[in-house]
DNA sequence: AGGGTGACCCAACATAAGTTATGGCAAACT
DNA sequence: AGTTTGCCATAACTTATGTTGGGTCACCCT
């Protein structure tokens, strides 16, 4: 896993990782809760993309960051070393902010490792705080979007407690397939990913042995099938199902809903789904 | 669980739940970040104390709140119901910010559990949001505690696919001992807890069953032992060794430090401990 | 005093998951 | 063309954990 960040896109007009549908640079998870005055201004504040391939460590525990990270496109994940194994804690895909963590805190506890062909933006945090300061609404969204990243450990809590391997396979399976389609990517049959077997057992604590195992029951199931880079839903009420999967937790439209906080209204408030 | 929430001292002066040690209201986490104006400023936001009793949901998923809660003796719960059964997927100890999310969030995901007996204070979102925009450094902690929590997910999403049932025990009562410790409770020879073996095997994601032999294997191993409400650690490192514990995902003073984000000075960075 | 209840303990057994070992297959390399 | 490598599949075996079904004990209620 080296660590060789290679400049991309520096300088050029326009930079990459348009969006093809919108034509909007960011495909940002949070854009339905942003005017487009602010999609404007954070799109702005990016002052440079890359374009990076491979596994490698792209922030490292400890690394002390003065500036902010957006995962364009591709897949991201957060991982913990502690002596041989390396534990994955989290997955960003595309339109998450991956370290706005590191704008609160000094140092980050975890890595950020790169998986497959991915595209990053950067916003400096000096840029940040003077949003921040200047736009309460912003400022918000940007703590929902750390918020929402532990709301999403907390079910990977329950889910890895309450359900067996098959069980907490098909959970993930649909949580990622959820997040791609909450941004625009992958279709009612399924949806692309760099991730291998070794990942999702990793990431599910269970061995790559077992993984395939239950990959086996969910494909003889007939709820999904895995392979090598491709995920084919088979039948995704079937899935959901066999993971408990409610997408409450991701706090998607008509679920719940991003507060208002810095601007209370209580009129605003919504039912749950 | 029922949920009878009785009004405590309400209009009396002083208010319950001024540490011994201290004389401060607050034995808050966050203290050594803080200076002395900036504690009084928040004690002073407190509008209510309330002393709770036995195992019932103070807050509940989708709730609207227009106040956060200040856990200030007593631990809290964080769990999930899905169906029948009912997940814990955080653990609160004095001087956390139990719902801090409720500021940024319109609506919680999670319930809030009160197990034993548990003193808690309230502070309105609108006085939150004043101090919030009036200072940026607390702003920044009010942020940092809600990282916090996410950091601990993270480390028991590790924890849990790493090892084995003694050594996540081993892990969570360490845990526990150190985040007590850090707000000077507990001491070098064990703890106090209203948590059951029921609540332990729950956060562990075991059976009651396997706990009680987990415990046993700490026991006759002569690390910690369990009695009904008390912990006793028998060999603080051999714990620390079966737990695979290292400390600084806690954030606590030495290891990662808080950040600084909205007023960087990159040479108060400090080296990793 | 008697009965209930909740927390805890233990043994025997069933099942889920890890481990070891082997092999297939496709892509990359020489 | 042959070799290597990474990813995936499977079987046989071992180990960890869950389940069932018993107990003890302290506490509370009547």
């Amino acid at each position: 896993m080296g660590v060789t960040l290679q400049k991309a896109n520096t300088g050029q007009n326009p930079i990459a990782g348009q969006h093809p549908k919108t034509g909007r640079f960011l495909m940002s998870r949070l854009r339905h809760a942003m005017t487009v005055g602010e999609q404007d201004l954070l799109e702005s504040l990016i002052y440079k993309t890359q374009t990076l391939q491979g596994e490698h460590i792209l922030i490292e525990r400890g690394d002390f960051c003065d500036f902010s990270t957006m995962l364009i496109e591709g897949y991201m994940l957060r991982t913990i070393r502690d002596g041989d194994d390396e534990q994955i804690v989290g997955l960003q895909v595309p339109g998450d902010f991956v370290d706005m963590h590191a704008f609160a805190l000094k140092r980050l506890d975890h890595d950020l490792v790169v998986i497959g062909e991915a595209n990053v933006g950067y916003v400096r945090h000096e840029d940040l705080k003077r949003v921040l300061q200047d736009q309460p609404h912003l400022a918000r969204l940007f703590w929902f979007s750390t918020l929402l990243d532990a709301s999403i450990h907390r079910e990977w809590i329950m889910k890895s407690n309450q359900l067996r391997a098959a069980g907490r396979v098909a959970h993930l399976l649909t949580e990622i397939w959820y997040r791609l389609r909450m941004v625009g990517l992958g279709n009612s049959k399924g949806f692309d990913t760099p991730l291998t077997q070794i990942h999702l057992a990793n990431i599910c604590g269970m061995s790559t042995i077992h993984m395939s195992r239950s990959l086996r029951d969910l494909r003889e199931g007939g709820a999904a099938e895995f392979n090598r880079g491709r995920i084919t839903i088979l039948d995704g009420d079937k899935l959901i199902a066999l993971g408990k999967f409610d997408p409450a937790y991701l706090y998607g439209e008509g679920g719940l809903e991003v507060g208002d906080a810095l601007n209370i209204d209580a009129s605003e408030s919504l039912p749950l789904s």
